[in-house]
DNA sequence: GCGACGATTTCG
DNA sequence: GAAATCGTCGCT
């Protein structure tokens, strides 16, 4: 993402997943009161052959906003209580997101650590997907908003240009399949960007 | 209607 | 290493 302005990262959002994913980092969000620079997002492409993308199988209540035009939030609640937020992409109809995973929280440090009263060191405020849902108040009622509007969450372009050489790719953090798709990308170096874990599938009794 | 499991985090 | 905790989706 080099371009400074909001229509700028509006075209960007309608296009191809992975350049949008690519043009994400660096850009800032901001959730009632606090304000992230994304440092680590994921890929997710819609029902064409991407088995780890929750639009995989098709449309449903849960997943209805991925289909719609790009820009809004997809957020979903996991493990009975954490909620993930991303970012719809490419054109209307089509079910492709971006996952943000991690931030450096750049305002609201207070309150980003008042909503995270378990975190010590302030690099860990938003470093991981639900965190970082935590360290901004996102929740349901966020659930279809248009970031690039002017609600409680707002996403707005990168405040200094993010060069190609910075961002690093991987594969994406605890997905059942598609470990060999590098779809994980991040700002390498960045002590905010999460670790990374392989899926392990849970132990019934 | 029911049950397995998850794009996770935290604590021991 | 394992618990916490519940909405979602496919059907055991």
């Amino acid at each position: 993402m080099t371009g400074t302005d909001l229509a700028t990262l509006s075209d960007l959002l309608a296009g191809p997943v992975v350049p949008a994913a690519r043009g994400l980092l660096g850009c800032r969000l901001t959730g009632n009161g606090v304000t992230v620079r994304i440092t680590e997002v994921e890929a997710y492409a819609g029902t064409a052959g991407d088995p780890a993308s929750h639009a995989h199988r098709g449309r449903t209540a849960r997943n209805a906003v991925m289909f719609g035009p790009a820009g809004h939030a997809y957020v979903y609640f996991t493990y009975g209580m954490h909620w993930c937020v991303n970012v719809v992409t490419g054109p209307d109809g089509e079910a492709s997101a971006v996952l943000l995973r991690a931030g450096e929280v750049v305002e609201g440090l207070d309150l980003a650590r008042a909503r995270r009263p378990a975190v010590r060191r302030d690099v860990d405020l938003a470093r991981g997907p639900a965190r970082l849902c935590a360290a901004l108040g996102i929740d349901r009622s966020v659930y279809g908003a248009d970031l690039l509007g002017e609600g409680p969450v707002r996403l707005r372009p990168p405040a200094a240009a993010v060069s190609e050489a910075a961002v690093t790719a991987g594969p994406r953090v605890g997905v059942t399949g598609a470990h060999d798709v590098p779809w994980r990308f991040w700002l390498a170096g960045d002590p905010t960007v999460s670790a990374y874990r392989r899926h392990v599938p849970r132990v019934r009794r």
